[in-house]
DNA sequence: GTCTATACCCGGATAGAC
DNA sequence: GTCTATCCGGGTATAGAC
């Protein structure tokens, strides 16, 4: 059901998430799934879920299996990269989960939490550092999925020359 | 006119701004707002438009008055600091231009390049260093408005981290 | 858990008089 | 340039039967 959700909100973006769209795509009717969901804000806060903990698990992911090469020649170049192609696999659904206050209390305890936690290894627990990394890496993310680069940037050279800049 | 619609949207958020409100706003009613925009998203337009120009009028003021001082210790932090204040003195505002495409052949001749230039002079034209330092600096501002850093976060020490980081 | 029917609201936008 | 009157669409959500 979440997942017919996240179908629709990547297809067709955010704004195409209403309940009579959702329940069409379930094959059922608008009214029916408020047997499910108290209300349209319970959908849109089980999506912020589904997306962060995705997050969290690419980012444990590229952790995990680390191995220097050309692209990612450190811990933290392989973060960043999995941090954006996550995101840019499905740019609404980023877009949904982040644009926006975060519902702390109606998330899965400790999820926060763990989708910070393998930037903030790499970055031995230096919270200003991680914290300067997830903003560059957010910002760019978001600036790419909104077209505010100039036509034929080169993007991969901002993220080197960012990723390489922070990392010390 | 835009005036009103830029209080509207900074004083209420940005779902605010409605036809009818502006109306009601300016003392008219709303049937009378179509002999002035063609539709609403000519309203929005011009709210980028001014948002943009601001943030170019802070950039420039930034970049004529910099004298090097314990909170801004290089031209790269005093823009930085001057781009945060900016952004978080209307955020409203902020994400309607920014939360978004850039409709570029709607917006006056040149306003974007003016927005970005004394970054880009402050980066010696190293466009990549220039567009990390945006996108940084652009992660940062949104995180901060929609709350996304833990509470009672250190936002100052990542500002720092980040600027000093990103500047050589 | 699904349906039909429907209430309710609020948005953008137009017609046509003044 | 302003008004009144109005249309139209689309959204969330509820009531109550099956």
């Amino acid at each position: 059901m979440v997942e017919a959700a996240r179908a629709l909100v990547e297809e067709s973006g955010i704004a195409a998430l209403t309940m009579r769209a959702l329940a069409e795509h379930l094959g059922i009717k608008a009214p029916s799934l408020y047997k499910h969901f108290p209300d349209k804000a319970a959908v849109e806060v089980e999506l912020i879920a589904l997306s962060l903990a995705e997050t969290a698990r690419a980012m444990e992911e590229a952790e995990e299996h680390f191995e220097r090469s050309a692209d990612a020649p450190t811990l933290l170049a392989a973060l960043a990269a999995a941090y954006r192609a996550d995101a840019l696999a499905h740019p609404h659904l980023y877009c949904l989960a982040t644009e926006g206050p975060l519902p702390r209390h109606a998330l899965p305890e400790g999820l926060e939490e763990r989708a910070a936690l393998p930037l903030l290894r790499a970055c031995d627990f230096d919270a200003d550092q991680a914290r300067a990394i997830w903003a560059f890496a957010h910002g760019m993310v978001t600036l790419e999925i909104h077209g505010r680069f100039p036509d034929g940037a080169d993007l991969t050279g901002a993220w080197r020359a960012g990723v390489t800049a922070l990392e010390r």
